[in-house]
DNA sequence: CCAGTTACGCTACGGGTCGTAGCGTAAGAG
DNA sequence: CTCTTACGCTACGACCCGTAGCGTAACTGG
């Protein structure tokens, strides 16, 4: 369980007077996955997730401003469950993470989501921050950790040492990962195929030994 | 020019009576994308680019069903600029479309809407046909011929003859494609940082010497 | 030149959503 | 028991949607 940074859902610390419901919170976040499965983001509503969470539209508004921030929360804790098992090697380390973020962007309701609060992150600087630490932050990890695990087993060269050694190493693992997350996000959204085991195959090799070894 | 496969603003063919106006057109167009820059998806409204076209808002509705199909189009003329010149070997030429891509994708009016009508299209088949024919298979022809190109030079392995070899093929270009675009949307949208001559150079060489070249 | 046809601008409208304010009530803290 | 905060409920103005109706403008075929 990962600690809530943007605490719009979170007790505040230390107060007095009723404390809120977190069973309330609970309910609109279920109803907020369940209304995004049925109506798709644009159809969304304020008062329709309230409805079905069966709670007061202005509770709603006392947790979140906006649509945005609340369905990011909704989304969010589905990562949570992104993890990278030791499968012995980097190429398997690949194909089992790379299935698992297929699988996950495989619901109706990450698809939906995901893609909209991005969209609307270019024009609000703290939604992008809060999608940062909520979601991509908790994947990049998972880049940092395959990377050293590689570089254990000799599969991957060492990182250089000193500070431009750490910076090289920083960048590599950014572009690892907008690799990784991209294609897989472009495959299931724009291109409307399956992240399957047979793609994820040609996907990592494609990724260890490059162009050439595709054929 | 390509021609346009969702008439939504082309004339009528051999009808009678007063003609669409073309000028209409392009102003309606240009005042989608200029508002999408000042107030991002989500605040875009009808009324708002009527009124900067120097349009009824009736003239809108006469042209597209709603706020995506209008976005599409609006955006999708800025996609054929994308070009693919042969700068003699493959690593140039991917460099020079990953440039071409991300310059694209880094104007606001591209980035805020594209993601977008993507995630409105997961729920609206229409859409995403629209989004496909207008857009995507536009881009993926580039792939096509920069594999095309490469093989010719000896760079990539031929195609196996026969049903299986073009089967393969297809699947390649279907790969290919969504790593770069994916890569480049990624890091645009999500990581927010740009696509410049030294992330393009990092990115090409992962993708032709694969994970071990990149140390 | 004239009738027929279609597009345009304008106005108006019902319906829906937004986000907030105000109220009485419920639930813990001291 | 009192203080403080959260809750449900209602109501509200503001905004946007998408359409209908009208008179006018533009182009076509006779």
């Amino acid at each position: 369980m990962v600690a809530r940074m943007h605490d719009s859902t979170s007790p505040r610390k230390g107060r007095t007077g009723r404390p809120r419901s977190a069973e309330a919170d609970r309910a609109i976040l279920d109803a907020t996955r369940a209304a995004l499965v049925d109506l798709g983001w644009g159809k969304l509503t304020m008062g329709e997730v309230a409805a079905r969470a069966g709670v007061a539209k202005t509770t709603l508004y006392r947790r979140w401003a906006n649509k945005n921030e609340l369905v990011v929360d909704a989304v969010a804790v589905l990562f949570d469950e992104l993890e990278l098992p030791d499968r012995g090697c980097l190429k398997s380390d690949i194909e089992g993470v790379v299935l698992q973020f297929g699988a996950l962007l495989a619901r109706p309701e990450t698809k939906t989501a995901l893609m909209a609060v991005v969209a609307e992150s270019t024009t609000d600087n703290a939604l992008r921050e809060r999608i940062r630490s909520a979601i991509v932050d908790r994947q990049k990890r998972l880049v940092v950790l395959g990377r050293e695990r590689a570089q254990q087993r000799g599969e991957l060269p060492p990182d250089s040492p000193g500070a431009e050694g750490a910076l090289a190493a920083t960048q590599a693992v950014g572009l690892i990962f907008d690799v990784i997350a991209g294609a897989i996000v472009h495959r299931t959204l724009v291109s409307s195929e399956p992240v399957d085991p047979a793609w994820a195959h040609s996907f990592s090799t494609l990724l260890l030994t490059g162009l050439v070894g595709l054929g």
